[in-house]
DNA sequence: TAACATTGTTAGCCGATATTAACAGTATTG
DNA sequence: CAATACTGTTAATATCGGCTAACAATGTTA
């Protein structure tokens, strides 16, 4: 049920498949530049991804995902992207450490943690009224520290 | 900004603290059972902690934290405390799940965020009428994949 | 095409963290 | 108090993932 790959090697074919997406071909000084690790340390991952069957790679070529790499890839980045949506639109933690701490979490959380939290950004955004208003109850008192006044009022009235 | 110990190391410290609440004394084999390492392992650990000044340990005898290390601790396990709260009483994960997502987690999310998701959490189930009638609803579709014939009743209504 | 710039690899190293095997210290108890 | 059992440490080793220095391959351009 464990990870079948180390948090580095996740963030290598994540890296991979994200550099992948506009550019046609992938390069070590890329990912190296993406990741900020040096070259070589790139070039061991890559190895050892390869042997894994994880990528295809060929000495000073480019770098492809295989298919079981492409795999592992969209898992770690729908983990992330599910870590940050949540950071983001519910909690109202600023992109940037959302990002951060998205890029941490995602080699964390189970993906059937994963999978219940992104279920719960989905019902609590999706609804007919659009952003509830206790969500926005939440961030007003999470930015100041106090209540804005309608809820107030209405938490009263519904005592 | 970032953690000043290791993931491994602030579970050493967040074991030793856990274990000095029931007992007297922490030893060295307690530690190693709690966290599924020999006990050369754990040995090597606390060297490293004693020279931080986080522990006081001498050879063969128990072992303490300072205070130092029993804030670290304290940190380390507010954040687990946080996390796992959160995954039981928001998304419904069952306890033995939780409690392992947590421990990895709790060395990922940075405490800007946890103290966030605390917040949160509290934010939620401290309203004045007990937990809220949408998380009641979530859970029900998160268990049982469609809605509570009320809630879809009081969504018709409302739209 | 020769010189240069860029890119990638290799070799060797380091620190962190875990392991096993062997040993040393401590505690219990017959 | 001596034998035994338990607990803890040491030493040697392994793996992982990073680094630098040096070198090799590739690409560009004068």
């Amino acid at each position: 049920m464990d990870r079948e790959q180390s948090p580095s090697m996740e963030d290598y074919l994540e890296a991979i498949s994200v550099l992948a997406r506009g550019r046609k071909v992938v390069r070590v000084t890329q990912i190296s530049n993406m990741l900020g690790v040096k070259k070589p340390s790139v070039t061991s991952a890559l190895k050892k991804l390869r042997e894994a069957n994880l990528i295809e790679h060929e000495r000073y070529g480019y770098v492809e995902l295989t298919s079981d790499g492409q795999r592992v890839a969209d898992d770690v980045f729908r983990r992330h992207e599910i870590l940050r949506h949540f950071l983001v639109e519910i909690l109202g933690i600023d992109q940037e450490r959302a990002s951060e701490d998205a890029c941490k979490m995602e080699h964390a959380i189970s993906s059937v943690t994963a999978e219940k939290l992104s279920k719960f950004v989905d019902f609590v955004l999706s609804r007919p009224q659009g952003e509830p208003e206790w969500l926005k109850s939440f961030k007003h008192y999470s930015e100041h520290g106090n209540f804005p006044a309608e809820c107030v009022t209405k938490c009263e009235r519904e005592k």
